[in-house]
DNA sequence: CGAAACTTTGATCTCTGTCAAGATTAGTGG
DNA sequence: CCACTAATCTTGACAGAGATCAAAGTTTCG
């Protein structure tokens, strides 16, 4: 799509180390982003400190929507990160100029809420091993559309984020990844996993995460 | 916005009977539906049977997006329901036509994926007492846009669908009912509950969902 | 009225959370 | 490069919220 490219003209290329905060839920967007490298997670605070991971942002995804007045969550880099970074106000413009993008924009809304279903359907029904598996299952699919395929699977989040991405305590995923490394069907590595017969300890479904874009 | 008396003639009312399936997740989304009265619950399955309850539709919502080609869940009637089906077709037709109307869709859309990750929040680190309560706050939130304002909150779903909406047991949602009339705070009477003092256990977060076009 | 469906309540069990102690890894400065 | 400290991760023991199993009570509806 010929628009793409105009789209390029209109980012700031920007800079997040390991850990740093990139938006907080509640303020004002007045700036959209685009993942170019590394992994942002994504999440929403209760006042008691509880957090709940929503997704974790891979190179491609988009980061808070447009029209959006305020952004529904918070977003901190793991690791290193490189973004691109639109004002608001260019990318509406620039949306409204063309109902193919518009389009676009609509599909990727509809890809997220299905994903954000798909996770309530986890969360709500899932074992601590249905979701752990399940976790690791999605995540090795959405990265092999876009590094070469490889059963080792890199995790840079830490045992926390995925015990808050997935309604559990880190202990508790900790305990998880051991006893799935007892039954054969994962090796735990330093920094990530190796994936051997998973898929068949998933009876809860069929369906894996659809990545995005 | 004059666009939408345009809408109206696209439209065929349909009625469905209590307990009747509107449409099934996954079936190609030729059709997609406007809900004029009545309640409607959404829904998707495992394979196994377990149920994930996403949403409890009332009158003035949409029910399945559109641009999307197939249902990406399930919704059947509680009680009697009618709603405008409108041909898939015809709509895009009308929303391609209109930038107002492509805004309007994207910004439902995200309202969608705001009140998913709000239940996420809420599936990933709530007690029972806290679903439950914050269930019954923002049911009542929402009924108060469309009826007379009133602390007896009908509640025309059964108590599994509650407990599929939470992630619990019904027997755990009929306990904590149980024990949120003990503390005073509700009262349980046929068909639905009475509210009394239920916003002060709610420190699970100030926030309550909101509701929808 | 009677059967089926739904709800409540009780007793027990289990998975996950909680608390705590080590082990491992990462990061820093000498 | 190594020693030292902090952060992260693993493992253990125990407790508790919610699940499971079961039965009784209530509502719905033909």
């Amino acid at each position: 799509m010929p628009e793409l490219r105009e789209l390029q003209r209109l980012a700031t290329q920007v800079y997040f180390r390991s850990g740093k905060t990139i938006f907080s839920e509640r303020a004002v967007a007045d700036t959209v982003f685009g993942l170019s490298q590394g992994v942002v997670r994504l999440y929403k605070l209760l006042p008691d400190g509880r957090r709940q991971v929503l997704a974790f942002a891979l190179p491609g995804d988009f980061l808070g929507m447009p029209f959006a007045e305020r952004y529904n969550f918070s977003a901190d880099a793991i690791g290193e990160v490189s973004l691109c970074r639109y004002s608001r106000d260019d990318l509406t413009r620039f949306i409204q100029s063309s109902p193919n993008i518009m389009r676009l924009i609509i599909e990727f809304a509809i890809r997220e809420l299905d994903m954000a279903q798909d996770q309530l359907l986890l969360l709500g029904n899932g074992s601590a091993e249905e979701k752990v598996a399940m976790f690791l299952v999605s995540w090795r699919n959405r990265l092999a559309r876009i590094t070469p395929f490889s059963e080792t699977v890199p995790l840079p989040m830490r045992r926390q984020d995925i015990a808050d991405f997935l309604g559990l305590k880190l202990e508790t995923v900790s305990r998880t990844l051991a006893k799935l490394e007892q039954k054969n069907v994962i090796r735990i590595v330093p920094k990530g996993v190796f994936l051997t017969g998973l898929e068949h300890t998933l009876m809860v479904t069929g369906r894996t995460y659809q990545p995005q874009i």
